[in-house]
DNA sequence: TGGATTTGACCCAA
DNA sequence: TTGGGTCAAATCCA
């Protein structure tokens, strides 16, 4: 993303202005008591405009970093996010990924310097899935370790494009030891290799991942970027579940809505992703929120590549409920179609 | 034959 | 010292 891109100078205005006009609004209903619309509405959506505002300035500063890192760096920065609750945990997290950030752009061999989030894709077996679906990268698999304590092996994976487009995102795949049918999928470093334009790679065309999986996504850290197109469709797909209290949410069902469901998000699932991730399980399949948006909206938004993540993640630290800001009770809800989502930046 | 996966060895942070 | 993460040679596969 370009700093100053037209694309973030007038979605930066634009949820500067909202986040200031609801702030009057809610002003007024302060002091006088009525309410045309819920005050924890009203703040949430304040919040969010003004994280997306600060996501954005980030996200642009961190860019600048990019250009001139040579290696993995580059990676860091977009993971960074905002927290407008500031709970100390919270904080902590942010300046625990803002340090990564700063860590990555000098010791780039350094371990666990990158940026993580892990997302949990649940498998359902009705579909005959037996494992994640791809996430729009291409992955190759380079290790596979028998983890203490737990049931299955974890597989790691590094991007096809390491090496041609120095691109240093990894993931662990990690077979739940509860439920088999979920997987853990942790994701290290942010992909600089543009799925979009990897079109030297014909996209896969695989019938049976244009099924419905599940996922659950663990905000403890900060998702990766390219989420305009899910947006989209979320705001008409989504539910959360969040009675699990724990930090990682369900997102189900995710069935792929029609416009989800074509040659940009399923055509490119690559072979590396259903081939057998674990010993004694066979293929898998995974479904990256970012990733399926970044497929979608790759022609649409280029080089925007935050958005999805930013919001997820800015909501998400609204409350103490990771998904909080997409006005969601503790119980299954739909998403709040208030929620700025209809930002003109976020799906121009 | 080239690319992807497997797997044992090595590296390194805690 | 230990266990997680990565490397790289061997192997597999289309």
């Amino acid at each position: 993303m370009e700093y100053g891109s037209n694309w973030d100078y007038y979605t930066l205005i634009n949820e500067l202005t909202k986040g200031m006009e609801q702030a009057k609004q809610l002003r007024v209903q302060l002091s006088s008591g009525g309410a045309s619309e819920p005050r924890d509405l009203l703040l949430q959506k304040i919040l969010s405009s003004y994280e997306k505002a600060l996501l954005i300035l980030k996200w642009n500063g961190g860019s600048v970093e990019q250009s001139s890192q040579p290696t993995p760096p580059v990676s860091g920065a977009p993971e960074s996010s905002v927290s407008v609750e500031g709970s100390p945990q919270q904080n902590e997290d942010v300046n625990r990924n803002f340090k990564d950030y700063q860590d990555l752009r000098d010791v780039s061999k350094k371990r666990k310097t990158q940026p993580t989030w892990t997302e949990q894709v649940i498998v359902s077996p009705e579909n005959g899935l037996e494992g994640p679906a791809d996430d729009g990268y291409t992955w190759r698999k380079y290790g596979q370790k028998d983890i203490l304590g737990a049931k299955y092996p974890r597989s790691y994976y590094r991007c096809t494009y390491r090496h041609m487009r120095n691109c240093w995102a990894t993931k662990q795949v990690q077979r739940s030891d509860d439920d088999p049918s979920v997987f853990d999928i942790t994701y290290k470093g942010t992909h600089v290799c543009n799925p979009a334009t990897n079109s030297s790679i014909p996209p896969p065309q695989p019938s049976s991942e244009k099924q419905e999986s599940k996922l659950i996504y663990n905000h403890n850290n900060h998702q990766p970027q390219q989420q305009n197109q899910m947006l989209t469709n979320f705001r008409a797909n989504l539910r959360v579940y969040t009675g699990d209290s724990e930090n990682k949410e369900i997102v189900s069902p995710f069935s792929f809505p029609s416009t989800l469901v074509d040659d940009n998000i399923l055509g490119t699932y690559s072979p590396s992703f259903v081939s057998p991730a674990t010993s004694g399980s066979s293929n898998y399949f995974s479904i990256s929120p970012c990733h399926m948006v970044n497929l979608g909206m790759a022609q649409n938004l280029h080089g925007s590549e935050s958005d999805l993540t930013e919001i997820i993640s800015a909501t998400a630290s609204a409350t103490n409920s990771p998904m909080a800001g997409w006005d969601f009770s503790t119980d299954s809800v739909e998403l709040d179609p208030n929620f700025p989502f209809d930002t003109p930046g976020f799906f121009a």
